[in-house]
DNA sequence: CCACTAACCTGTAGGC
DNA sequence: TGCCTACAGGTTAGTG
């Protein structure tokens, strides 16, 4: 379920913890989540400072005082909290790996992992380039590689729809299905729309182009600022929920009236390599 | 190389 | 109440 905001939310949330934070046990639970934690996984991480948390695309990293880094994804129902040591936790469901933290001042504290469907993983790596999750991303949707010349040169011998190359994260980095549902509604733009059709015949990016990168950007600023969203299962750090749901124009809307001043259409859903699409067919004309 | 599907899991909501 | 089905924020692996 995470999007690049609520990633970004649990990263705000843990950092305060756990940057400067010394390892002094993990535990996993079972052998896998999605994937097999790799060979040398605990002993890696016990006796590491944490330096910093960062976030690339949906994922997280833990860079360590050895060089390493800890990636962490949390599919869709991955989640940190973090405990008192006393905590019982014992009564905790689908709870897969525990960390055992000292703080600067030498208090301890847990950090946990849950994740019911377990589609999240995590990984050690050196070099961002040599890790196979992260070579292969596209750029971040906040960073100064991300504009429209940038997508147009991408979408320009393309034909696949624009809703599934949003979610391409070879091409944009952190994207998911609701932001990209609210990014094409803002931008009035069908999310069948062939890609070509948004750049012109020089290759250079349509005006449509453009009002969708300043959507994506505005959708998920807003969703950050909100604290993410909360579907079923997620809840940032401290355990409140984020309330992003709560502004969210077509996802999960279909049949309700569009919130566009004066449309009076119904929102749609459809189903695109998979999975649901929403969008308002009066706003958002297909253009192909 | 691209496009599509199935697969990985559990929980929940809705219909009967 | 219970049973059954459909579906859910994501990504990879396999097929054609």
């Amino acid at each position: 379920m995470p999007e690049l905001p609520e990633v970004e939310t649990v990263v705000k949330g843990l950092e305060p913890f756990v940057a400067g934070a010394k390892i002094k046990q993990v535990k996993t639970n079972r052998k896998n989540l999605r994937f097999d934690f790799p060979r040398n996984f605990i002993s890696t991480l016990v006796g590491q400072e944490i330096t910093s948390i960062s976030r690339r695309a949906k994922y997280l990293i833990f860079a360590l005082g050895n060089e390493k880094n800890l990636l962490s994804h949390l599919g869709m129902s991955g989640n940190f909290t973090i405990l008192d040591v006393e905590a019982d936790i014992s009564e905790i469901k689908h709870l897969h790996v525990e960390f055992l933290l000292n703080d600067k001042q030498g208090k301890s504290f847990r950090l946990i992992y849950t994740d019911p469907r377990r589609f999240g993983f995590m990984d050690i790596f050196t070099h961002q380039k040599d890790c196979q999750f992260l070579k292969n991303l596209g750029v971040e949707p906040f960073g100064n590689l991300f504009n429209a010349q940038y997508m147009a040169n991408i979408f320009k011998n393309k034909r696949t729809p624009i809703k599934t190359a949003l979610l391409d994260q070879t091409i944009i980095a952190g994207l998911g299905n609701i932001y990209v549902c609210e990014a094409l509604w803002q931008a009035k733009i069908h999310p069948k729309t062939s890609v070509n059709m948004l750049v012109d015949e020089q290759g250079q990016a349509l005006l449509r182009l453009e009002k969708l990168t300043i959507a994506i950007r505005t959708i998920l600023n807003a969703a950050i600022k909100a604290g993410g969203s909360t579907l079923n299962d997620f809840h940032s750090v401290k355990g409140q929920s984020g309330y992003f749901q709560h502004n969210f124009d077509v996802y999960g809307r279909e049949d309700e009236l569009c919130n566009r001043k004066n449309c009076g259409a119904k929102i749609s859903k459809i189903s695109q390599s998979g999975r649901s699409t929403f969008f308002c067919p009066s706003c958002q004309k297909q253009s192909i």
